[in-house]
DNA sequence: CGTCTATTTGAATGTACTCAAAAGCGGTGG
DNA sequence: CCACCGCTTTTGAGTACATTCAAATAGACG
């Protein structure tokens, strides 16, 4: 089943009864999106929250200057949406979009809170899921402000080995907070250093 | 009382009995700390997550070259301590140390789980606010990135009117990832620009 | 093979940093 | 009330890290 992957993660955290799984089963939906399609556009309100079974998004933010700037990758295992605009139900800050084919598992807004009530359980593996995501969030705030571009390369590498070979370079530029340019440059230098 | 603040702030979010309210005061405690006063350390566990009631707090991270950058600041209506080392009771990444005189409700490690267990709905309360932090924190990262220097002070001190009155700069500029020299050069040219 | 997109390279520029020194400011004591 | 101390902020010169813009090169796909 597709749902398998989800299951098994949430089990990681809490422990559900076969009843709770069934009632987890019938109010989620499979969802497959192809290379490029878009996941939910900045401006429109997010209306799925989306566990990703394969594939890799990209959720991003489009400048004054028409720049976009990488805010997170999403992988396996892991969630994609605007999470602002999904729990406001307001207009998103961002644009998520496939980088490629993509399969998820999708919470509609109403249906999670349906599931919240049902299976109080739930709320338990979201605070600890956000609380982890929560210190997550705050080291890279740290690392863009304590290390150099070429430092945040190379942690960027050690974290997510996988991640690069998926996705184009200047969007892994994008997300460090850099130029296209200057990532090929880091690069190339590090080559030589060898 | 001095948990009446903490008791009407989760009353925003959920409703609690007034049986529910006297297990959860009797778990927590009100401690004042004085200004300079280290909430916790880096290296140590975070046995406290702290609700500010008055005050103000300072996290920040010592560098391998010595500096300090400040991650967040706590106000009054907020929460302190490195969360994660809280959650998984490992050494904290962090300082946090209070810039004023500060009144904080502690949440022990253990006795948040024995309330979370016993006031299941609790975890929606702690489930909502982590949703809340999580985007701040993402905005905040896109504002580093897509900001000026500059820029970023100037949505700083939108964003937080009252925090700037009650610290010294250089800690500002810590927070924005700047040194405060340069923070001192931002100002005089904004007084300029009038 | 040609086209489109992604990456690399180079020169000039800019934003923010370092280091050093001076100025401001609040508190304490003579 | 003034002088002095410690701490914070300001100013300036030189520098470094990263950007912009332009052009060349490399890769992927039909």
């Amino acid at each position: 089943m597709k749902t398998d992957a989800l299951l098994k993660y949430i089990s990681n955290y809490i422990d559900l009864t076969e009843d709770e799984e069934q009632i987890l089963v019938s109010k989620i939906k499979y969802r497959k999106y192809l290379k490029g399609q878009y996941y939910g556009q900045q401006g429109d309100v997010c209306k799925y929250s989306g566990f990703l079974i394969s594939g890799c998004t990209k959720m991003f933010y489009s400048d004054d200057n028409g720049q976009e700037h990488v805010v997170m990758f999403s992988i396996k295992d892991w969630w994609t949406g605007d999470l602002g605009s999904y729990i406001s139900q307001n207009p998103a800050d961002y644009h998520v979009q496939c980088i490629e084919e993509t399969e998820v598992i999708q919470f509609d807004y109403d249906k999670r809170e349906e599931l919240l009530t049902e299976i109080p359980k739930l709320e338990r593996f979201f605070r600890i899921i956000l609380e982890k995501a929560l210190v997550a969030s705050q080291k890279r705030i740290i690392r863009n402000f304590s290390l150099t571009a070429k430092e945040r390369y190379l942690v960027f590498k050690k974290l997510y080995p996988t991640i690069e070979q998926q996705i184009p370079q200047y969007l892994i530029a994008s997300y460090l907070g850099i130029t296209k340019e200057f990532l090929s440059k880091i690069k190339s230098q590090l080559i030589f250093e060898q």
